[in-house]
DNA sequence: TCTGGGGTCCTAGGACCC
DNA sequence: TCTGGGGTCCTAGGACCC
């Protein structure tokens, strides 16, 4: 008995939400003009996070700087993000798709998989996907793409197809008309570099993918990512819908400013608060960190990146920033301008065996206190979830 | 046109230990 | 004195995802 695996896909999540938000206000509808989501409008920097389909006719895509898409389309409706209330969205949507299955794998914000192999009852699967995706539409107001197939990767693959609102198949027997003749980078897992290093070899679409031999993709993407890549390309993936949330393996925050900065003074300013985020959401979430990593984004985009180790774990906010405050001026001249500036923990644990050394610094408790003040103002504020979903 | 913010995993070289 | 091999940890960098 083979599986049965549906990915759900909200279409254009941001926009869709944002329209429904606006609706619900009295606000005409902005899937139906060219609109975009984006961050901070004002911000001459910020990018698109999504796109209406009349938008995308005009070329506009996601991940474009929202001055470029203006450029295409002056008359552009552009509307801030409003992350609680993208979480409600994607609490709904995910709560209906659970109702069919129970064995739920949330893969980001506005996308899961589901087993459905034991939850079609005899019916066609495709019936099943387009009932489910009619419901997310009657009770949430936005629509869902739904990719049926045999294993997560055909179904997230099918997802893809022609959208919005729409149900597509790809079966074992489908693959090789509905996906080899697909480019290269149509695949998951296959990114702007392994598309480059792929075509130069003569490699354009998953069909030609599929048929090379492992040994000569080996030389060009490595072993293992080779045997991913090859396996993938014929359908292949045996990877079961994980019902478990992991924990969460690191942590980070960066600002990009408006303008480069070299003003050291500007620069110990955005990276105190990105250490402040960092620290309360550790904290939050009950992780101590073994590692501080800091790094700088150049005018070119160029990135330094440098981590130490702690002897201890902390999640305690001078703790951190002093760690990165060192490393910046191991990585950072104070005059070259920067473009952004980063700061992020890993190496978690939520082991709280503390080791009380003697000799601790006396200024800790103060820390401690000050940090307990900044979480409590912190508490009602809106905060961002610590990951997408 | 001029490129956000937040994650995961892999690789590779050097240090260190047995 | 010189020669190994294997394992693990650390750090830097790069690729991918949404």
């Amino acid at each position: 008995m083979g599986r049965i695996v549906f990915h759900i896909d909200v279409n254009s999540a941001f926009l869709s939400w944002t329209a429904v938000k606006l609706l619900n206000e009295g606000q005409p509808d902005i899937r139906l003009v060219p609109s975009v989501v984006s961050g901070d409008p004002s911000d001459r920097r910020s990018i698109i996070a999504a796109a209406s389909m009349p938008a995308k006719k005009l070329g506009i895509r996601s991940a474009q700087p929202v001055s470029m898409a203006l450029r295409i389309c002056p008359s552009l409706v552009i509307v801030q993000g409003d992350w609680s209330w993208y979480r409600e969205c994607s609490q709904g949507f995910i709560a209906i798709c659970r109702e069919y299955s129970p064995v739920l794998q949330q893969f980001s914000i506005d996308e899961c998989f589901i087993d459905m192999s034991l939850r079609c009852g005899g019916r066609d699967p495709v019936d099943v996907a387009t009932q489910l995706k009619e419901d997310i539409k009657a009770r949430m107001g936005f629509t869902v793409n739904v990719g049926v197939g045999p294993n997560k990767l055909l179904a997230k693959m099918a997802s893809d197809f022609e959208k919005p609102d729409k149900v597509h198949t790809l079966w074992e027997s489908e693959v090789q008309e509905k996906m080899w003749p697909l480019g290269v980078r149509d695949l998951l897992w296959v990114g702007k570099k392994t598309e480059e290093r792929l075509t130069s070899n003569g490699i354009k679409t998953i069909g030609d993918l599929a048929k090379i031999g492992l040994g000569s993709l080996s030389g060009m993407v490595g072993r293992r990512y080779a045997l991913q890549l090859h396996e993938n390309a014929n359908g292949i993936d045996d990877s079961p819908v994980e019902t478990e949330i992991p924990e969460a393996k690191s942590c980070s925050a960066e600002r990009t400013f408006a303008k480069d900065l070299s003003d050291p003074k500007d620069i110990d300013r955005a990276l105190f608060n990105v250490a402040c985020i960092v620290a309360h959401r550790i904290r939050r979430d009950n992780f101590r960190a073994s590692t501080v990593s800091m790094f700088i984004k150049h005018s070119d985009f160029t990135v330094l990146q440098k981590q130490t180790s702690l002897s201890q774990p902390t999640n305690i906010t001078a703790v951190i920033l002093n760690e990165a405050r060192r490393l910046l001026s191991e990585v950072w001249d104070g005059v070259t301008p920067l473009r952004q500036v980063g700061l992020g923990v890993s190496k978690l644990t939520h082991d709280f065996y503390e080791q009380m050394s003697l000799f601790e610094d006396p200024k800790m408790d103060y820390y401690r206190q000050w940090d307990r003040e900044y979480d409590q103002k912190r508490a009602d504020a809106k905060e961002e979830p610590f990951r997408k979903g």
